[in-house]
DNA sequence: CTGTTAGCGCGTTCAT
DNA sequence: ATGAACGCGCTAACAG
């Protein structure tokens, strides 16, 4: 509560004096300073970082936007934002839309009224334009918003090639696919390919079905999955996210499928909970941490105008082996 | 980037009549208003929140600290803190320690520096002493930091008991406890009432292992339930986290251990991964949504001082009736 | 080397 | 009803 004023007036200093002193910037005598520290330490003076923030106009804090944080890919992308960021000397503000449009363009609005210093998106559901109004910095993870906006993704049609390699290796005729339904998106990247892949390889039937593009609940996956086997009891392969495809192993344990023998479950993504299931989750892996270490990296590039930040970064992704194919 | 000078230069009046009008308050005639919200309009006026919270001395924004964000149960409180917090018009800033009690340090001093208007915590690596110092308001969640400092949690002494009765109505005789090792902090009353209801009840073994209790990794996790069932692969009964419970669940069934037959798991917290194995985890569900909106009404009433908080708030908990016992 | 002063942008008296 | 002036706490430029 003490402020730098009173600081001053204890050691008997002028407050310009104190600034310099404890900020290491420009010359102050050995001994001045050493007044100025014990006083500063006396009255226990903690600077205020509002005043700070107004002078220099910047607030340290990035904000992260996120469709649903309680998904494993979302907690784990903010996780290692957030480590990152921290890493940096920057704070993290959790934006977390729940699929709403008007909470998006809420948090994009930090960025104008100067909470923010930056801004990095991984939620899709506001126009385009209202993304590229915005003059200050922003990445987009997966989604693309325009030239002048960095896109950062993972190699999704590389993913959805490698998924369909397994199913063909594991002689599959009657392949289901779950994809989302939103546009500009490059998940959809991987669904393409998938299906290309298959059709071209005469694989027998490809039946495809859409999620909503925000729902991220267990639930809505689970009734989905117990719909694919209702009305397609004979499918031999899924691939989808994650979830999908959990939701479709639990289905089909429950009605006594074997896995892998006569199904053979691909995810996207590869997250902590396709570990935990038995038998463990065969899934397409992204690399999360490095997802977020090129995000910030490609926002505080921006914000500190450290150097120009390419338009697109695609990273690699890999095959976890699991026991569902 | 406008400011409040241009506008009232370009509406031809003072900055206090902008201000006023802009934010209903005090007295502006309609005709000026509507100058004023004309050339807002044109200049594309925001106000800098950078300014307003240096004024106000509040920055709308609430710290949550926790361990691990990628932890189901902590991305589930921390979405659910969000979005109450957002309901009530505060912004939220993750706080994620990792464990590593220096940073959960610097998190708190940003309540000092006037970054952040109060803390929600749910890590406990940092000496009880720290937070006392404060004098800003702060929660605490599971862990008791003294009176000053509202403690809310779940009744875990409770949980405890249900999941011993679940034991002691499948008949198990040697069950093994998987317990953390933190101090000051409620969970380890669901361990002590589950060991004691078991031990009265004539159970012929209750083994126990302990977790670090700032371990959260799936891998350490999995490790433990390998050592578990190779020095006593005799073990009838587990209880423990979510997290311990569904490694035990995976190795069992790796083993080829017949589960609920042969063995029951119990775990704790009943998060969504719980829900995703098959069978579905046998657990003791606490209210994530109840803490949140606890927590965050508790935070708040001290931020505005609406009115005096509880210094224990205990929320309810019950069984999630699964496959595994 | 150090003290003084002028903003940073906004909200609020206090005269008018 | 409204404009001028002050202050929130700090930093940087400038004069000494």
């Amino acid at each position: 509560m003490a402020s730098i004023r009173e600081v001053a007036q204890e050691a008997g200093v002028g407050v310009g004096t104190v600034s310099r002193a404890l900020n290491g910037s420009g010359y102050v005598s050995p001994e001045t300073r050493k007044k100025i520290e014990k006083a500063a330490k006396k009255l226990n003076y903690t600077p205020n970082e509002l005043a700070r923030n107004l002078y220099h106009n910047k607030t340290g804090i990035v904000g992260v936007i996120v469709p649903d944080l309680e998904h494993p890919f979302f907690s784990s992308l903010v996780k290692h934002i957030e480590m990152e960021l921290y890493e940096q000397g920057y704070k993290t503000m959790i934006c977390n839309t729940v699929g709403i449009s008007r909470r998006e363009q809420e948090y994009l609005d930090m960025l104008e009224r100067n909470i923010v210093d930056g801004i990095i998106t991984a939620s899709h559901g506001l126009e385009v334009e209202e993304y590229q109004k915005q003059t200050k910095p922003i990445v987009s993870i997966d989604r693309d918003l325009g030239s002048r906006i960095p896109l950062i993704g993972c190699d999704h049609a590389k993913g959805g090639k490698l998924a369909a390699e397994l199913m063909l290796e594991a002689r599959r005729r009657k392949v289901f696919l779950v994809s989302g339904i939103s546009p500009n998106v490059m998940a959809n990247d991987r669904y393409r390919t998938f299906r290309q892949i298959l059709e071209e390889n005469g694989v027998v039937a490809v039946l495809q079905e859409e999620m909503g593009w925000n729902i991220f609940s267990w639930e809505a996956h689970y009734k989905m999955a117990e719909e694919i086997f209702r009305l397609h009891p004979d499918v031999d392969g899924i691939f989808g996210s994650d979830l999908a495809a959990l939701a479709c192993l639990n289905v089909a344990q429950r009605k006594g499928i074997r896995v892998p023998e006569d199904l053979s479950i691909i995810g996207f993504d590869a997250m902590a909970p396709s570990g935990m299931v038995y038998p463990q989750l065969t899934a397409i892996r992204q690399n999360v941490e490095l997802l977020a270490e090129i995000s910030v990296n490609a926002l505080l590039d921006m914000v500190e105008q450290r150097k120009n930040v390419p338009s697109r970064l695609i990273l690699d992704v890999e095959i976890q082996r699991g026991g569902t194919v």
